[in-house]
RNA sequence: GCCGCGGUGGCGGAACUGGUUUACGCGCACGACUUAAAAUCGUGUGGGAGAAAUCCCGUGUGGGUUCGAGUCCCACCCGCGGCACCA
């Protein structure tokens, strides 16, 4: 019978719907291992091969570890609120719930037709009212520990969504959705104190095992940095001005000082009526702050061209020696972070050398060692021209600089993060609703618990209003409540939560998809938690990934969940390109479509070729000939399958290099199992192939190798290999096998290729028995025919000797 | 600019802790089967020289350490990803 995936994969698939085979246990004597892949966002378009990488990676590993023995949890959900959903919506006019259950049918079918062994039974889907009604209860918590809270604040605004968007969602100011540029606008906004939890996001990587630039990343995304914030008093007022700075061993080198357009100080300078005719150039500061004001903050940052400002007419002393330092605004200087404040030292910081180029301010050198001349020094070195200071290094001189300014009550210590906090209100309705009352009398009331969840209204029109408010405030019915606390006219919140909320906690529900009464029981998370290995895209990083650690940290204070991270191994798959080397897109029309690989491959085929195509966290294109290759390679184990003597069989199998062959499938056992351990399917699957390969130069396969080689293959391709282990004679499933072990005894071998260099180079190979002593290596290698040739008239003035390996003689 | 990762055949990629560079797969060439093609199977396949044995050169570039470097050190070039006026 020839391979014939398309109808044994059915066959297959069926059968182990119909048993509980991939169910995790609650209550489990095993081990536990708890595996996960990002769920996904249920999106029109189905399943991208990038999906199946990530998707089969981690289901052969769940797969091994149900063989070894474990309890494994590896569960599927769908994220499934969000923008793309809305759009379409508003489109066809097809309400986003019934949108969402096609596309989880379509995605749920495709996951199928893989043979992924998710356990369905702990199914979860964001936008389900007994879901989200705990993603709302957790906003209370962070509501009630005043960690949500309101802001009136400049938000990236599309136009064409109509929506506030969080910075990471206005990447380069274009909309991540649509890719309109995105303006600024003023709005109050809901966001969570993520800030708070900067240092123990950076703290606690310590305690995990993440790829390395995934930690990075998020390290350099919280950008913290330690420095001094000191206190410029201006002169003829009683006001300060604090700025921040890490370069405190340069404040001898201050010649001037750069507000942020929206610093207090400068909004009271213009207020100030009589000011006016103090300051002379009172019409050009307002001109330059109206402009920059127009600007995103995306046109202010990405101009990388000249630095703007405009002198403001007022002076401050410089708390190191009282010397006039004239106070300038620029739109170059960032009023989010620290206090929207900078010194300007131009003698070692390039962009304040440019500025005090351009503006002539004074150029004053602080510390030796450049050619500030010509350009900046901004390296650390020996302080000069900075009184009592002089001589010290920069690093001692940060130390004692900030010790005197405390001492005078001119600066402090302080940490300063590139990290804002997360804006967490959405102008829109697919998403689930901020869980506040606004009453007139008592102000934000949160819901009481017990009335949770806030289900969102079932209507027929979502467009976004004009005026930027989210669509449900429109729904009067709706919006018009009663106040928890007074029970007077209140009015609902009608923002609702950004798509990240729903998947900041999801991992927690897989463990007790089905509680009632909390978002998961505890010893059932006790069991189950931490993740042991988490894989997802690398896109995920700064946000999904920081949030979720962040909720989770949240809920570890409320002693909600037993520990402070959620996810103890994080591991991120590479992208898969089109064949074309570009980006899978539509509009390129190099989409493949994982269905149509099932559909002309098998699913096995498309399996292993995801494995075996690179490294797991590389980036790789699409191949179709190494699809084929792969397709081939499943062909000649399916034939190989002929050759297979049973062990009933009184055929005495008769193979030479017999011990060979029981080392080779030991030494595949060993590599498959440790590679998979160290996400390494690529290799793990060539090891595969090697064994078949020599399998297939047999004139009969012993039984019990053939039945190692298919337990080996199961994981990765486990239609061909449940049918072929049927075919064997087994009743029960292959997944029910123990996985195998191997013997350290039969992988060791007697003799080694010993390899014979002269001055480094490789002049002869030869057999050698391992216990060779390197006297007798010597000997043997000098008898050789070969080495004779490169050693006549010389004797080795030296001789290396690496037991197992090889023998170098020197001349 | 800063941070991270990488550069090995015609291609995707292997290579433990410094010890045979190119496993496995693709492609290509030749052969077998076939009326023929596809499929399949077999053999070969880093470059150069040679009839062959064999020799020389080869892991982005230049230097260094070492008996020995894809692997370690220094400098540089190129590619990818992230951040980007963060003071």
């Amino acid at each position: 019978m020839k391979y014939n995936p398309q109808k044994i994969e059915k066959k297959w698939q069926k059968r182990w719907k119909d048993s509980n085979l991939y169910q995790a246990k609650d209550k489990s004597k095993k081990p536990k291992k708890y595996l996960m892949v990002e769920f996904p966002y249920p999106s029109g378009d189905g399943l991208h091969v990038g999906h199946v990488r990530s998707y089969t990676a981690l289901d052969v590993l769940a797969r091994k570890k149900r063989m070894e023995g474990y309890n494994v949890l590896y569960p599927m959900g769908w994220d499934a609120f969000g923008l793309p959903t809305e759009n379409y919506a508003l489109a066809t006019g097809i309400h986003p719930i019934k949108i969402t259950e096609k596309n989880i049918r379509i995605f749920k079918r495709q996951m199928n037709s893989l043979g992924l062994s998710f356990d369905w039974s702990r199914e979860i889907n964001t936008t389900d009212p007994s879901y989200y009604k705990w993603t709302q209860w957790i906003f209370l918590q962070f509501f009630k520990k005043d960690l949500a809270y309101q802001r009136e604040m400049p938000i990236n605004w599309c136009p064409k969504c109509k929506i506030g968007l969080a910075n990471e969602e206005a990447i380069g100011g274009r909309c991540e959705r649509c890719g309109a540029q995105t303006e600024m606008r003023l709005k109050k906004q809901w966001l969570l104190k993520i800030t708070e939890y900067a240092d123990r996001l950076i703290d606690d990587l310590g305690k995990v095992n993440y790829a390395g630039k995934i930690k990075t990343q998020q390290i350099n995304w919280i950008g913290r940095s330690e420095g001094t914030a000191i206190k410029f008093k201006i002169q003829n007022s009683k006001q300060y001005i604090e700025i921040f700075t890490t370069r405190a061993d340069t404040l001898f080198g201050v010649t001037a000082l750069v507000l942020a357009p929206e610093h207090p100080f400068v909004a009271s300078l213009l207020k100030i009526k009589n000011q006016k005719s103090k300051i002379k150039n009172y019409e050009e500061i307002k001109k330059y702050i109206k402009n920059s004001k127009k600007k995103s903050e995306f046109e202010r940052t990405q101009l990388e061209k000249e630095k703007t400002g405009v002198f403001i007419g007022a002076y401050c002393l410089n708390p190191a020696n009282n010397e006039k330092v004239p106070i300038w605004v620029g739109d170059y200087v960032i009023s989010t972070y620290g206090d929207g404040a900078v010194m300007v030292v131009p003698a070692h910081d390039k962009r304040d050398y440019q500025f005090a180029k351009k503006y002539n301010l004074k150029i004053k050198e602080a510390i030796k060692g450049g050619y500030i001349s010509k350009e900046a020094y901004v390296d650390y070195g020996v302080l000069i021209n900075s009184g009592r200071f002089n001589g010290l290094k920069s690093e001692q001189a940060i130390k004692k600089i900030t010790d005197w300014l405390i001492e005078k009550k001119s600066g402090k210590r302080t940490i300063q993060y590139k990290l804002r906090d997360w804006i967490f209100s959405r102008q829109h309705y697919w998403g689930e609703p901020i869980p506040i009352v606004h009453c007139e009398k008592c102000g934000l009331v949160p819901v009481p618990e017990k009335d949770l969840p806030i289900k969102l209204p079932y209507v027929k029109k979502y467009e976004p209003t004009e005026t930027g408010e989210s669509p449900l405030a429109k729904i009067e019915k709706w919006v018009k409540t009663k106040c928890p606390k007074c029970q007077g006219p209140a009015k609902r919140e009608t923002d609702t939560m950004p798509n990240w909320a729903g998947s900041s906690w999801y991992f927690l529900r897989y463990t007790d998809p089905k509680n009632k009464k909390t978002l998961a029981d505890f010893e059932k998370l006790k069991y189950w938690l931490p993740i042991d290995l988490y894989n997802g895209g690398m896109e995920h990083t700064t946000l999904h990934l920081l949030y979720s650690r962040f909720w989770h940290k949240f809920l570890y204070d409320l002693k909600a969940v037993p520990g402070p991270e959620p996810y103890e191994r994080r591991y991120s798959h590479g992208v898969v390109l089109a064949e074309d080397k570009r980006k899978m897109s539509k509009s390129f029309k190099n989409v493949i479509n994982p269905d149509e690989i099932v559909k002309s491959h098998g699913a096995d085929s498309l399996r292993i070729y995801e494995m075996f195509m690179g490294p797991f966290d590389q980036t790789i294109s699409w191949s179709s000939q190494g699809l084929q290759g792969c397709s081939r390679f499943l062909k000649r184990a399916w034939e190989l399958k002929s050759k297979v003597k049973s062990q009933k069989s009184k055929v005495k199998v008769k193979i030479q290099n017999y011990n060979d062959l029981e080392r080779l499938v030991h030494q595949t056992i060993k590599k498959v199992s440790e590679d998979l351990e160290n996400l390494k399917f690529n290799t793990a699957v060539s090891s595969l192939m090697i064994l078949a390969n020599t399998l297939g130069e047999l004139k009969e396969i012993p039984n019990r190798y053939y039945k190692i080689f298919l337990i080996l293959l199961s994981p990765f391709a486990p239609h061909i290999s449940e049918e072929l282990w049927e075919k064997l004679g087994n009743k029960k499933s292959i997944f029910l096998e123990p996985w195998p072990k191997y013997d350290f005894k039969l992988i060791e071998t007697e003799t080694f290729q010993m390899i014979i260099q002269v001055n480094g180079r490789v002049r002869d190979k030869i057999e050698a028995p391992k216990s060779l002593s390197e006297k007798e290596a010597k000997e043997l290698a000098l008898s050789q025919e070969k080495i004779k040739k490169w050693m006549v008239g010389q004797t080795p003035k030296k001789v290396i000797y690496i037991p197992g390996r090889l023998v170098n003689l020197v001349i």
